[in-house]
DNA sequence: GATGAATGAGGTTTCATTCAT
DNA sequence: GATGAATGAAACCTCATTCAT
């Protein structure tokens, strides 16, 4: 798990600033990159001084850390309020998957920075992150297809946390589609369809398809 | 799609050179990321000087982009051999999914280095690369589909190139499974067994299951 | 017109600071040429860091033009003085050609600054440049003589622009024949004396009856 | 004295060759500058190899010289012509103006070599290359108006060394406006019309009036 | 004579981080 | 707490020149 990495003036600094420093940062890093994003540069945007900024982060790569946190914490409220509901997994997955269809814009940047993450080079910051990050997730989707499995919804002959990664893979490529240059040139060459102007409707109905004929079916 | 991005100078060079400079290339590239990967170091472990690495490429982007194709060429050649046979759509998923249990070590460098493209900021760069590297695969997936659908192999209202993205994300998310830092922890936190100590036997069934009834299930 | 090319922080420096700058600056492109000049060192002897001189100016160009900026208004103020007096022309002429043989020493760097200008290869820049330099002393040249021409003090069939630019181009060919290297060498040729010991009365008079003859001889 | 600045080799090249290679260094230096040129372009465009460059040329400045010495004597014979005859001095001087104008724009990489020249900053390179160049040029001026002086077709009061170096100025910089950058948008900026649609009559008209003026009137 | 592959020093520019005020 | 001027290491890239063939 990723200990905070800002430090304490940061948390006495007003909400409104520390709100602030991280939509910046979030948005600079999404844009750019961990590389090319300018800490000089978010410090400025975000209304604050460069020195002010280092009493509150350490190094650029704390400051990029809180602004992850940040974003997975909002991304996973809102999984968090789907998947605490007492509906049948596939119900489930058609909720979550309307939820990335339509919030994909508006917090595009969020996903842009996961994206981002999914790359890091650094091995152990790499598993520090996958922990904080996905392990909420992969509880959440594991303990809903066992409950199913106990159920008899799904086919008794699947591995739960296999599946559980299998359904997870198909959600993060979709919203990666909806948000990141290269996964929606790669959409677009699937599908001869521009994400924008897609249906999404159809995108839901045809994953739901794929994603049920894959827990349901039995030989 | 993208032209050659080296010089006339490059193909002129000893094959054994070529090679070496890619195979360093690509492991710089893939280890580092485009940004921290520094030429200089490049061209010193590929026993040739700076200067003569400008005669080669233009630019480092251009030394990354040759190293891309390099890579997206040996992966593709692999893939080829498998769809251009006769064999049904689950048979080629199944000899596609063990190619990448079996070969994800060997190539690791090639497919880190596709997923660091994956995140790629710039739009135009992007596009190239998407159309470059994912249109044989895409044709070749959503061709085999088509032909299992007119032969009634698949369920008759999947949309075949939806489904085709579908599959490629399932597949493309397990080769960055076995090789990515941060895809390895991921998988491991949802199936609690580290990926190189993971039972391929196990995941290759359970890969299949899944693709076989997302495919052949029908209400 | 040129516009500013430094930055803001180089506005908020001490005067003193500045003034080191634009010294050295002067100093190193005039003793050395645009290509030649090494921001390094000028940086160094301006007792700066490097990083400070990109705070000031974003470019080596940038550095450049506002070094001939300052150039140019210190040798504009002087012919200001000269040229709103009452004098008649041929009395201002005088005082120009005394102050260019005066001051050609203390403002050498300056003059050789112009003298660099004056074989820019950029098209756009030299536009600019041009007209930022010619510009104010063209008015006040051509004005004087228009001026003249109106009381008759001159022949009445000469063009006062054409005129004005005949009398520059020999004020110009002076001033940069007391202060270049090649044309100190070649006055020396012409005259068989070294500039430096050359009778400056000798040149002013030879130079005025020249001008006086132009102007005023009529068939 | 500039001595041969060619090595042996270059001597023994076929003339076809050695134009080629001067005619291309003109164009490349006159272009960009001594700075800016590149010399393996201009071996690339000359249609031979780099290392034949060098068998032929030390150095870069070698180069340089030796294609400066090319575009003087070509200069130089076209003045030479004029100067020989048994005219007037104006009549001369309206011939040599009238050259100018006329072959401005075929000789202008020439006329742009001269201007790179005079801003030399390497004081010994400068000296030799201006009496390489001024030299001849000066004799003739000097000569022609001590013969003037003679016969008082001119004024008695005047030093022929310093009118000489005053005419030669005035030419010099028509020269400059006729093909330079900056020396065209100067000329532009006091005539008010553009060098290239300017008539070339009226130039000449006012120019030898000015010089007539210079040289005839006495108190 | 002729080639052109190969070298590597050196210059411009960026930006994370420090610290005096 | 807050500022922002100041630092300087390090990276990309150019090109005159060499030399083995």
């Amino acid at each position: 798990m990723i200990e905070k990495r800002y430090k304490e003036a940061f948390e006495r600094a007003s909400d409104e600033r520390k709100e602030k420093i991280l939509e910046v940062g979030i948005e600079e890093f999404s844009n750019n990159g961990f590389e090319n994003a300018n800490i000089n540069v978010i410090a400025k945007k975000s209304g604050i001084s460069i020195g002010l900024m280092y009493k509150y982060f350490a190094t650029k790569e704390d400051l990029f850390l809180t602004c992850i946190q940040r974003g997975c914490s909002i991304l996973d409220s809102a999984l968090e309020e789907i998947m605490k509901s007492d509906e049948k997994i596939l119900k489930k997955a058609e909720q979550v998957i309307r939820t990335i269809c339509y919030h994909s814009k508006k917090n595009a940047n969020y996903i842009r920075l996961y994206n981002e993450i999914t790359s890091e080079k650094n091995p152990t910051l790499a598993k520090a992150l996958a922990e904080e990050i996905e392990f909420p997730t992969s509880r959440k989707y594991i303990t809903s297809i066992a409950q199913a499995f106990a159920k008899n919804d799904v086919r008794q002959d699947l591995d739960p946390r296999l599946f559980a990664f299998f359904l997870d893979n198909l959600l993060m490529s979709l919203q990666f589609s909806y948000t990141c240059d290269y996964h929606r040139d790669r959409f677009e060459i699937y599908t001869g369809i521009n994400v924008d102007e897609m249906d999404d409707e159809q995108v839901v109905t045809q994953l739901l398809k794929f994603i049920e004929g894959a827990f349901t079916y039995e030989k």
